[in-house]
DNA sequence: TAGATAATATAACTGGAGGTTATAATGAAT
DNA sequence: ATTCATTATAACCTCCAGTTATATTATCTA
């Protein structure tokens, strides 16, 4: 293709002087004046109009310059771009997550990185579970941050950041269920609360019980967390919740956990990634941070 | 600048393989493989996702495909331009004349050359001789068709194309210009009709009169060769003209030539041009018909 | 589970394009 | 004429983009 011959022709042309292009680009002269006759004879066609004070274009440089002008500016842009985007001045970051941990867990880390990095770009799917799979795969996610278990195929890889555990909270109305310790099979006289399906946290649930022998069912389906915890502060009901998110509830009294036998075991959490998949740079150093924090804890 | 990589770089990530580009651009895949190589390791960054089936875009090289693709687009864009202008697909032939050689002159043969080549443009500047020679030095125009003698500067160089010659033309109310033979310094009796200063004709002719000690004057300056001979047509006086451009009027006697002594010498009339400027394709193309035409004769 | 398949990666080699320096040629300015 | 600044030419050299042959890898298939 001889590509770079044209970037000797841009500079030639715009210093109007082969010496003086020469100088600027570190290329001796007798080299650029070869290229360019090299240039002049793959085209059959006089570029240049030498003289003792240079080069001017003929009228077949001149119809061309423009588009050769153009054709470089946009590799200096690409190149540009991948320089930006090394430093983390340009980027996109585009994560899959349950809108509970983005807000619960995820918030915080954007929020800083986005501080240091301002330019790079956040872009958070809150699908179900087996819909961002599917993105992630397709290539439309860098990757996902979930609630473990979840069906691993072998195309994919994960490593925990956290737990969580889930609980059954309820409001002061429910006496009983606070002073006492209470059998999981005892629950199922009460009206309970769960999040709507699909849900992975609500599979989760419903499989333990299952192995507990226990068919709780659910009088209210919440499509947010939010949703169920309020449900549950006005006594509507037994929430099953992840206690992580209602930390603050518990605290002030407004809920208060029931202490269930058995537990709901914890549930792992962390990052969901296809392992073909290459991460940009913004993405290493955004996951890098995350790990970082989640470490030190 | 190795802009020759990022050709590679385009097929390999349209083919979206390494091996199928190789195939069609006829290079082996090593060759290929080692330069992917190669721009990934310049710009520190994969650019490339390698699996059994071929290879795909990382996010860094999904961010700059769009520029390298137009970037490349252009470069096509202005080597498709070249190759048009050799075959004479497209161009610009911009002539500097006078409106009377134009319209007497020129116009056939940009009709015929038209016809052969339609996407080739004419621009035809009219403005007066020295106008047109600064910008023929300019570069604005790429030759210019006049009268000679003008003044000849050694940066240019010209050759003749034919020859015309002034004449005094009256109507039939002029009896006595018709059938006697005049001597030059009687006709300062006539009103005189000429062209219209600035205009190498009039400059022409007046240095003729001088030469011969004969003061004409003007009593109307006619901005056009047509106007003129209108002018002369009804009577108002002696019209100099140049023959070639009142042939009609003379055959079919609405207009009659002065038997004048001395005569007003031929002048030739051919191209100019600036001797360092270099005559695009289509230039030459159409200076080599009209000389030909022209030898012929 | 072994073997075929189809892709990329690696190794060793080679020719020529693209660079070098030195010098010639050119033409304008002093 | 001489100087100056430019481009052109010549002879040479180096390195890199190509070559072929082979290894590696992961997937598909029987």
């Amino acid at each position: 293709m001889n590509l770079d011959l044209w970037y000797l022709f841009y500079e030639v042309a715009k210093n109007k002087n082969i010496s003086k292009a020469s100088e600027k680009l570190h290329i001796s002269q007798p080299a650029i004046t070869k290229q360019i006759k090299k240039l002049e004879s793959i085209y059959d066609c006089k570029l240049f109009i030498r003289n003792q004070k240079g080069v001017i274009l003929t009228p077949e440089g001149n119809l061309i310059f423009n588009d050769i002008e153009q054709a470089l500016n946009s590799f200096f842009k690409a190149t540009q771009k991948i320089k930006d985007e090394q430093d983390l001045l340009i980027g996109t970051i585009r994560i899959g997550i349950s809108t509970t941990l983005a807000k619960n867990f995820l918030m915080p880390y954007i929020k800083k990185f986005h501080k240091a990095y301002p330019n790079v770009n956040f872009e958070i799917s809150t699908d179900p579970t087996s819909k961002l799979k599917e993105e992630l795969k397709k290539g439309n996610l860098d990757f996902i941050i979930n609630k473990f278990p979840l069906i691993i195929t072998d195309d994919l890889g994960y490593y925990k950041l956290g737990s969580l555990e889930d609980v059954f909270v309820v409001s002061k109305d429910y006496k009983e269920l606070i002073t006492n310790k209470i059998n999981l099979k005892d629950l199922v006289k009460y009206p309970i609360l769960m999040q709507k399906q699909p849900s992975s946290s609500r599979d989760y649930i419903e499989k333990f019980c299952i192995e507990n022998k226990v068919n709780l069912h659910s009088v209210i389906d919440a499509a947010s967390s939010n949703l169920l915890i309020e449900f549950a502060k006005i006594g509507y009901g037994v929430g099953v919740v992840t206690r992580e998110y209602v930390i603050k509830e518990l605290n002030q009294k407004e809920l208060y956990e029931v202490n269930v036998n058995p537990k709901i075991p914890k549930r792992d959490f962390g990052i969901i990634y296809l392992k073909q998949n290459y991460l940009s740079k913004c993405c290493e150093t955004f996951l890098g941070m995350v790990e970082k924090d989640n470490n030190q804890k």
